[in-house]
DNA sequence: CCGTCAAGGATTTTCGAAACTATTGCCTTC
DNA sequence: GAAGGCAATAGTTTCGAAAATCCTTGACGG
């Protein structure tokens, strides 16, 4: 049986996924009482999938749950942003100078080839409907996760993936507010350039620095909001 | 529903704690297939409860999902559990110093307190029933938390805490198993002292040390059985 | 003899209703 | 008018069985 790539989904990995992005899409608000009724109707699934979604979006820091009183998504707040930025940056540089210590030739390869389809869409981003930055941002992510692929770390790649997730939710929760326009591209090339030529002092400075404007970005929206 | 205090808990928490529990004692084995009647069986609920306690063990590393094809005990292997000692030892490390730059008297107090309570234990320890050794290990793991519990971080907090979950689950599979006479008692007292005078880099120094050996040990054993 | 395919059994996944808990609003009592 | 208790309601949690999927077995054809 040729079954590569041929990965079954369950309705619950379905509903994870939906719920996942109506968070990120700002569908549901931070702090928002979740009842399973209107999840029930969000994902086109029964209450099980809807359960085992929320269990693992628990788990991962996305919602919270008192018991008997259900689920609401997970407030956001100053405090936490850095809480998850300084702890982002702390792991991300590591996992890079692991990655610059132990990655070879392909991973360079696959590195280059992930910031190539980013800075494509780069160009076109700005005038570009929401569907297509829902491109942008797989691309972006995957760029990020190349970055620190080679690490031989599981257990950091998984910490990474989690933080930069809930990193990215505040990111998106600020989209449109641009106020320091900052040159995003070209901070993604001086991180890959550092990277290539395997200086890891430069590209994880680069990497943090990149990470604190994202941030500050987004705690200025923060302020003002909520 | 179980009621303990004020706090509710429901059978899916209660489920989730006696698969952990028979993970940690050896009911079930690592590797092991996992089949809903049997953990029905063993947490006396249905399959709803059963489901949502796999799903959370999976999200912390203590069992496996293949869609479709059911869960299993996470594997143990001399490679992961290096992963994880590495990354607690860094991540722990900075949750130490951390704590010994923001903690104050009442922190310090706390900490004197949890290490009391685990010396007690030290002395009877070595020829009491498994029943007192499970009072060992709550006290234990109390200790090593009160150490980073001023550390001001949630993010790492948590993390800290499903390592030292994973971690421990190794070294109680290799219980019995004391070839190299450590002393364990004394090593905690070193690494309290250097706490409590704020000598930052000793502490570090001694709990990756400590951990080390910890892993050191159980490497061994799981090298002679797996 | 080897590989492919289909049927049957075993197991997971999903559903919808029942059981249970928390909250709300009303009524009584002081 | 306020406080406390009681009933009704809204919501979560759990159950048991149905549906969907995977795995095994054995027959068939090349």
């Amino acid at each position: 049986m040729i079954a590569i790539g041929d990965v079954t989904r369950t309705l619950a990995d379905e509903a994870y996924s939906r719920i996942r992005d109506a968070m990120h899409s700002g569908r549901l608000q931070p702090g928002q009482k979740l009842r399973f009724s209107e999840l029930q109707e969000l994902t086109d699934t029964s209450v099980t999938p809807v359960r085992e979604a929320l269990t693992r979006l628990t788990a991962e820091g996305f919602t919270e749950l008192e018991g008997h009183r259900g689920y609401r998504v997970a407030p956001v707040s100053s405090q936490d942003l850095w809480d998850i930025l300084r702890n982002r940056q702390r792991l991300e540089s590591e996992a890079l100078r692991l990655s610059i210590q132990h990655g070879d030739e392909n991973w360079e390869a696959q590195l280059i080839s992930a910031h190539h389809l980013l800075t494509r869409m780069d160009r076109e981003r700005a005038d570009l409907p929401t569907a297509a930055d829902e491109q942008w941002e797989k691309r972006h992510a995957a760029f990020h996760e190349a970055l620190i692929a080679a690490c031989q770390s599981k257990v950091l790649l998984g910490f990474c993936n989690q933080l930069s997730a809930r990193a990215n939710r505040y990111r998106r929760l600020s989209v449109g507010v641009d106020d320091v326009p900052r040159d995003v591209r070209s901070e993604h090339r001086n991180i890959l350039e550092a990277t290539i030529r395997r200086d890891a002092e430069t590209a994880t400075d680069l990497l943090q620095e990149h990470f604190e404007r994202t941030a500050r970005m987004v705690d200025e929206l923060l302020r003002h909001k909520w």
